[in-house]
DNA sequence: TTGCTTTATCGTTTATTGACGATTAACGAT
DNA sequence: ATCGTTAATCGTCAATAAACGATAAAGCAA
């Protein structure tokens, strides 16, 4: 069973996919499973300050976290989080 | 099989869950099931403006709905896009 | 060292949130 | 017709989000 999660993390978790290009974001590093950099940027019509910026709030949910690599930086999913979200919302409204 | 949804309807049922009330109103309403109105005020420690501006939110990303029973709105929880948020959640990052 | 790539951060601007009080509208009772 | 209750909306204000360009820091290559 995954340990349990307050209201206020959830909320933190809901907040940082409120944006449909922080979900393509998440989506995109889930089935690419690897970690990811500079890729993110060329896939969104956004600048690189803007994904940047999208993958902090990512980052400060706990959903995702980067390591630095040379130059670049990858970035992961955090599965325990993303089971935290998963178990939670199946969990809401019964059966 | 729930009908698909759109990323932008994602995101709009995820920017309503980005806040601790709004979350704790939606899992109000899933265990009331039946509907409520004005008892809702009386669980939060906000005024009856703040409160149903955080009820127009859950309502516009289709979670929630009301309808004018005499003087008082009653709010349920609408199934169908509740289910759409849990498959989608569900289905993400494949087991 | 000098440069190139990559990424985080700063500063700015506009738009949206979150909270409030006050007002308005609708209904039921008296 | 007046009053009390309920709830939505308006206006305000401070804080946060969303986008951008510009800048800075870190690493690799030459």
């Amino acid at each position: 069973m995954e340990s349990t999660i307050d209201v206020e993390h959830l909320a933190k978790i809901f907040k940082a996919l409120a944006h449909p290009t922080r979900i393509k974001i998440l989506e995109h590093l889930i089935t690419i499973d690897s970690c990811i950099c500079n890729d993110i940027v060329n896939l969104f019509p956004f600048s690189q300050s803007t994904i940047s910026q999208h993958l902090k709030l990512l980052k400060e949910s706990g959903l995702v976290y980067g390591e630095i690599e040379g130059p670049a930086t990858c970035y992961c999913v955090d599965k325990t989080v993303l089971n935290q979200l998963k178990t939670y919302t199946a969990q809401l409204g019964g059966e």
